[in-house]
DNA sequence: GCAAAATACTTGACTACTCAAGTATTTTGC
DNA sequence: GCAAAATACTTGAGTAGTCAAGTATTTTGC
């Protein structure tokens, strides 16, 4: 098995996965809007800098500042603002975030689990661990 | 370890592989590209039906239509027809596509080597054995 | 053998990003 | 202590897809 065959599959398990999990659309959320919540969920005070939430989630500054207005104005999360560095801005999940997001948690931890339906907890384990190497560590 | 986390994790893996493989440009590639020529250059007869091509790259037929069409203009594929069924119009590598799918495999093989470095060969069996069950499979 | 359903594909309108460039602010180092 | 570099973020323009609807053709089943 060559390396770039099981790249290659990486990229075609991520389409499948995005599309299995449009379920989150019944919360109102994309799965690009949960990861951001699931994230700012476990930083300390709920929140973070835009920058190391581009860092986390693999997407780029520019993307974050897109993905994030809209999450705003649907009261997900709030603009915070550093008062030593007027360059940064905090993305701090909101209480009706947290809300929506712990619903939202239910639905895709039941798409979750079926996708991952029948792998041994022992190869499971093996395989998030390379998906840590590879730059995944969430 | 929670199946929420793995399959987010995935996602961001996705998004990190898509960025370091912006050298295929240098062939005139994307990603994407590079995979519907690894696709065709396995398939027997070096084409398939659009529809397959889909199924096989995890995009939608849609999103095929629209990768293939300046794919046929840089003259890298060719569209036939079938005789038998109308419907149908396959893709099909050219002499040139494959000639320049050979040139970017070495740029490929050698981004994706570095990424899986450091990857024991058997945890690398088992990660490219739970991609399949995940539906990647190539 | 024909109407209804299914299949293969394309298109219009949209979303979710990317990159390059720009602004504002802070840090570095001589 | 100040100019140059680095950092955090936003914005304009573009690309890569999605979905829903439409067209053309083939298959199904009574």
């Amino acid at each position: 098995m060559k390396a770039i065959n099981t790249i290659l599959n990486i990229i075609k398990v991520q389409s499948v996965i995005t599309k299995k999990f449009d379920g989150l659309s019944l919360h109102g959320l994309s799965l690009t809007d949960f990861m951001i919540l699931h994230i700012l969920s476990q930083a300390s005070g709920n929140r973070l800098r835009r920058i190391d939430l581009a860092e986390s989630t693999g997407l780029t500054a520019s993307g974050i500042t897109r993905i994030i207005s809209p999450m705003e104005k649907m009261g997900l999360v709030v603009k915070e603002h550093n008062d030593r560095d007027a360059r940064v801005s905090y993305v701090k999940l909101t209480a009706a975030g947290d809300r929506i997001f712990k619903e939202a948690t239910v639905t895709a931890e039941h798409i979750a689990n079926k996708l991952l339906d029948g792998m041994a907890v022992t190869d499971l384990l093996i395989f998030a661990a390379q998906l840590k190497s590879l730059g995944g560590d969430l």
